[in-house]
DNA sequence: AATCACACTTCCAAAATGGAAGTGCGGTGT
DNA sequence: ACACCGCACTTCCATTTTGGAAGTGTGATT
């Protein structure tokens, strides 16, 4: 399995990124994420758990029964991907059917 | 909606960077791409046609009924993307490794 | 005691994915 | 000429993933 498909195991699944995107501004509370990023709630739960047991969040504990998700080291080194995939998708609005390369 | 989430739109479907991946090392024809990825050949035919639909890559017409698949400039600059998850994934085995080199 | 905010879980329908087999076309061998 | 082959797909169907809506449990607030 190369590094690019190992990766994508992680961090391919849909809306992972998203949620990576919005912990690099700082720790969210569950919440927080399900408002900023408009996904349903239950999807939001499953990906938190995959992330976390890939290391790439913790739960952070707050007051009783509220937390909120930080990114670990290994999260954090995901910066570079998502400001790359970012910029790619910057140039989106510039495509026209052309049969020239 | 996001840089990050229009680049995931196009590129974030499952298999869709591995294909990209394997055209950063030249145009290939249908039949390498599906031996090479070990992918479904339903799949392959869908996210190729996806793939340039969205201007990633395009058709390189060879002899009688075959072809092969090129990325076009936007295609090409997904290498960045692909290089920095790449070398995000080479540090997917730390998990509880022992110590470094 | 009743209500509320928060962090989920459960249930079910819709969509995406994957394996296997089939299609059409042009070239090759006999 | 005619059977056969490789290539590039398409079709069919089972399995998995995703998504919306509603429900659960816990501790604080009124």
């Amino acid at each position: 399995m190369s590094d690019l498909a190992a990766a994508l195991d992680i961090v391919g699944a849909r809306w992972a990124l998203l949620i990576v995107e919005q912990l690099l501004d700082g720790p969210q509370r569950y919440g927080d994420l399900q408002r900023n990023l408009g996904m349903g709630t239950n999807m939001l739960a499953t990906r938190l758990r995959e992330l976390e047991a890939a290391g790439v969040l913790y739960r952070l504990p707050l007051r009783h029964n509220t937390r909120a998700y930080a990114l670990t080291p290994r999260g954090l080194a995901l910066r570079a991907t998502i400001d790359a995939l970012g910029r790619w998708g910057e140039n989106g609005s510039e495509h026209e059917a052309s049969d020239e390369p």
